[in-house]
RNA sequence: GGGGGCAUAGCUCAGUUGGUUAGAGCGCACGCUUCACAUGCGUGAGGUCACAGGUUCGAGUCCUGUUGUCCCCACCA
């Protein structure tokens, strides 16, 4: 076999392994009776997306969680998909016609669709490929699509049914209306800022009295849409008003005062104007009221032909002209700056107008109530679980979902109006004629259904859903959801609806939630601000790996993270510093037949150090992972690999392997081999490229490391005993390396330690790695600390009290003040633990293993204190 | 107005059900051309865990309040 290459650069194997994956097959999902189903559905990517940094956490997440469970034995269904995105793909495409000079009502629907799909082709595969490049191993062979056949026959198959219980229904309702995409909007969909703004105060005659009232508005020109004024019931000031009719300025029509609750007496003039047609509140008013209803503003913004002398005028340029001309009839009392939350569509960020609209609405309230039961009785759960409650709120102030879209790419909405007698269809499929009247012409409605419609079906749709097939059976309900918190309202909780209502079942049963990735000043990213990461460009240069482990590391579940090129950088070192291990264990390998198993090892103290060590980051990775707990678990494989595997174990490793003794260099890498082989294991999840790359590398490994067994716990392997003793090899080696550092003295030279101890054994056993480990030429063991003569550094540690004999390095003064200090730090111990004995209270109420730890602490440092005691009277 | 997050080392953040002497990465200081790795190794400095109470034998962790900060929702026309 080839060797390793020296030096780690991803791109000589991230695709060539992803290719291979993909080849054999290891991403396939297979209904397995003698299997448990592990489901994830993947968030769909709009077609029209580009893989930024947030798709790569998600996806790095759901990978993490997918590859462990696919280790552990579980047939692993990852869903892959992409989503239609309604909205956005057609405000880009008709961007583009826009360049080309021209307009979809041009085009015509038919020619408009055959572009948006033509386009899909083009662009649609785009995301797909960059997901690929993450390590994503989802089934592709599944990819499906929010618009193909099957999602489709699910779509009409949900809304026929929400239909048929009433659940869905039509009608005139003040609706968020985007004026430049001229459709209509969900309450979701709706971004809010605070837009400085101004407060214009009109005065509107009495009629037949010289009087006038006062209103102040925000938006001038819906006043020629007023139908009332009204004032507070309460309010003396306006009580005479109540009843008397106001003669509306601009128009030639007379508008009632009512008297409404609604308004604040405190605010503004105590008097407001009552638009129904373009305000939701207003228009609750002119329902107690029994208000006209007039809609001064056409769909693309423009004031129409009921707003009179300002008809054709574009919204603003009308508010301008409403304005002067009050202020030129002498009406025009003031103008204030003030500024207010405007809401503005989430995608092209224009104004947006609440008008009143005949839109198609899902009932929401009978959807709700089981949505929320299912989360208060823990049938799905979230992690982290604070994010129940963001999600109890949303539903429990849950107003009618408004799913019509005024537009062309998307799910039609499968409802047609018969010519010949008015009745309206709702069918799963296209009628040819008229099911009451027998007449052949019917129109289908002209609106798409939201986006949202069809993504709140993905967890069953994909699986064939409304059909039983063999996948829906087995890979339904599915087990986890990862997504970031700001898709709860519009997804996660309308899956989770939509899951209960169509298969009485909850659609996953952990929903993991995580938050933005923000860059390194901790702001959002943005396009405008420029301020965007590209995570192929990342992968570019450090590779996959890297990016993936900076995603994860340093975060706890549901919060924020800051991206930076310095944390991919110290994942980069890390993932180095794994290739190069292997590197150092594989070299060694060669030209020696390693045992293929521990069971015949004879195993030293190290060497059961670093398998107990292993064991128990084994239990702590696979307990982590289970809670989802993604970042704990690599931090603590991290850890493992970097201080205890490579930083000692390996150091500890090297007399064996450069000594004269075959047999036990043959040993000693058999244990290399065990642990580097369960490191990589461990890893393979978080960084599955290098894994499987050295894997393949490794003298008995067969396969890709994506099928084999995720480590296992063992019991027998965990050695506690004596891993806590070769602990204090480990203290003692780092004794002696602070003592010579305290004095000058060079690491290259090395020093005579003379030992007084009662631990020879655990201190000969291990002679030859203490002496390389520590920088020492030789070892005494001595009864007593003079007997190593003047000028000598001393220390205590746990197995040894150290003695240095170091000549002129010692300076007896800087000696004295470093025993002085150590001993005060001692002191300080004794203090502290004698105290916590001294209360009868601990003695009594805490758990009796803590008072016997801190009686074993207080003997210890007794002890120390004794021996430094010692030390400082010889000096 | 309602809800939520955050406040721990110079910076960015971890800290599992309360329990050793509160951790990591980066940065900093000093020292290392040690035969896997300078994308490295060794040693170290640096924290009254925002503040005030409370519960407890014991609080960074739980409760109450305060301050600062960020986010979500609602919203006064």
């Amino acid at each position: 076999m080839k060797d390793m290459q020296t030096t780690y650069d991803p791109r000589d194997f991230e695709d060539k392994i992803y290719e291979k994956w993909v080849k054999e097959g290891c991403f396939k999902a297979k209904i397995d009776p003698d299997k448990v189903p592990f489901t994830v559905m993947m968030p769909p990517p709009n077609i029209t997306g580009q893989l930024h940094i947030g798709h790569a956490m998600d996806e790095t997440m759901q990978d993490i969680v997918v590859r462990f469970k696919r280790m552990q034995g579980y047939s692993v269904l990852w869903q892959p998909g992409v989503d239609h995105a309604s909205l956005a793909t057609e405000h880009k495409i008709v961007e583009k016609l826009r360049e080309e000079g021209t307009t979809k009502e041009a085009l015509g629907r038919e020619e408009f669709l055959r572009r948006a799909w033509e386009w899909k082709a083009q662009y649609g595969g785009k995301i797909v490929e960059q997901l690929k490049k993450l390590g994503s191993s989802c089934d592709w062979d599944r990819l499906a699509f929010t618009m193909d056949e099957r999602c489709s026959r699910a779509v009409r198959e949900a809304f026929f049914r929400l239909y048929e219980t009433g659940l869905i229904y039509r009608g005139s309702r003040i609706i968020n209306w985007c004026p430049d995409c001229k459709t209509a909007l969900s309450d979701e969909e709706v971004v809010y800022s605070e837009d400085a703004g101004h407060f214009w105060y009109f005065d509107y005659p009495v009629e037949g009295s010289g009087e006038r009232i006062t209103i102040a508005t925000t938006r001038p020109e819906t006043m020629l849409g007023d139908t009332a004024v009204a004032v507070n019931p309460k309010d003396k000031r306006y009580a005479r008003f109540v009843g008397k009719t106001l003669l509306l300025p601009l128009t030639d029509r007379k508008i009632p005062v009512v008297a409404d609750d609604y308004v604040d007496p405190e605010f503004g003039t105590g008097a407001v104007k009552i638009t129904p047609a373009h305000d939701p509140n207003d228009f609750e008013v002119g329902l107690r009221h029994k208000l006209p209803v007039i809609r001064v503003m056409n769909d693309d913004g423009t004031i129409n032909e009921l707003g009179g002398a300002f008809a054709g005028l574009d919204r603003y340029e009308a508010r301008k002209r409403v304005v002067e001309s009050m202020k030129e009839l002498g009406l025009l009392v003031k103008i204030e700056a003030h500024s207010h939350n405007v809401g503005h569509c989430h995608r092209c960020n224009a104004t947006l107008e609440p008008i009143v609209s005949k839109q198609w609405f899902v009932r929401m309230a009978p959807l709700a109530k089981p949505a929320i039961e299912a989360v208060a009785k823990s049938k799905t759960k979230f992690t982290p679980d604070r994010f129940a409650k963001i999600y109890f709120n949303w539903l429990e102030n849950i107003r009618d979902w408004c799913i019509s879209r005024q537009l062309w790419w998307g799910h039609r909405i499968p409802v047609w109006y018969c010519g010949g007698c008015g009745a309206e269809i709702c069918a799963r499929e296209e009628p040819s004629v008229c099911p009451k009247c027998g007449s052949a012409d019917l129109t289908q409605d002209e609106d798409c259904l939201d986006t949202w419609f069809s993504s709140a079906l993905w967890p069953f749709s994909t699986l064939g859903w409304p059909e039983d097939t063999p996948e829906f059976k087995y890979f339904y309900p599915t087990d986890v959801l990862v997504t970031g918190y700001d898709i709860i309202p519009f997804w996660v909780m309308r899956m989770m609806f939509s899951g209960l209502r169509y298969t009485g079942k909850v659609p996953f049963r952990d929903v993991l939630i995580h938050g933005l990735v923000r860059d390194e000043q901790g702001r959002k990213m943005s396009k405008s601000l420029g301020n965007g990461i590209d995570p192929l460009k990342l992968i570019e240069k450090y590779g996959a790996d890297s990016l993936r482990l900076a995603l994860v590391t340093g975060v706890a579940p549901g919060n924020d993270m800051r991206m930076s090129e310095t944390k991919i950088e110290s994942s980069r070192n890390f993932v180095n510093k794994i290739w190069n291990a292997s590197r150092f264990v594989l070299m060694n390998t060669k030209g020696t037949d390693v045992p293929p198993s521990l069971a015949s090892v004879r195993l030293q103290p190290a060497d059961r150090w670093i398998i107990s060590r292993l064991m128990a980051t084994v239990r702590e990775v696979t307990l982590s992972l289970k809670k989802y707990d993604l970042g704990i678990a690599a931090d603590k494989i991290v850890e493992f690999a970097w201080n205890d595997f490579c930083d000692w174990y390996i150091e500890l490793s090297k007399p064996a392997l450069y000594g004269d003794d075959p047999e036990r260099k043959r040993q000693t890498l058999g244990v290399l081999l065990f642990v580097l082989e369960n490191t990589l294991k461990l890893l393979h999840p978080f960084a599955p490229f290098v894994t499987e790359e050295i894997y393949g590398y490794l003298p008995h490994s067969s396969g890709s490391i994506m099928t084999a067994d995720f480590p296992r716990y063992n019991s027998r392997l965990s050695y506690r005993e004596e891993a806590k003793a070769f602990e204090g090899v480990i203290g003692f080696i780092k004794a002696v390396r602070a003592i010579k550092v305290s004095v000058n003295c060079p690491p290259s030279k090395k020093v005579h330690l003379f030992l007084v101890t009662d631990q020879k054994r655990l201190i000969t056993v291990n002679k030859n790695a203490i002496l390389r480990l520590a920088g020492a030429s030789e070892i005494d063991f001595i009864e007593r600390g003079s007997a190593a003569g003047e000028k000598t550094v001393s220390q205590v540690t746990d197995i040894a009290q150290i003695f240095i004999p170091l000549g002129e390095l010692v300076d007896l003064e800087a000696e004295r003040v470093r025993l002085t200090k150590e001993l005060e730090r001692v002191e300080g111990e004794i203090e502290r633990a004698g105290c916590k004995l001294a209360n009868q209270n601990f003695i009594a109420k805490a758990p009796k293993k803590l008072v016997d730890d801190e009686r074993a602490k207080l003997e210890k440092f007794l002890d120390m204190k004794k021996k430094i005691q010692q030390q400082l009277s010889a000096l």
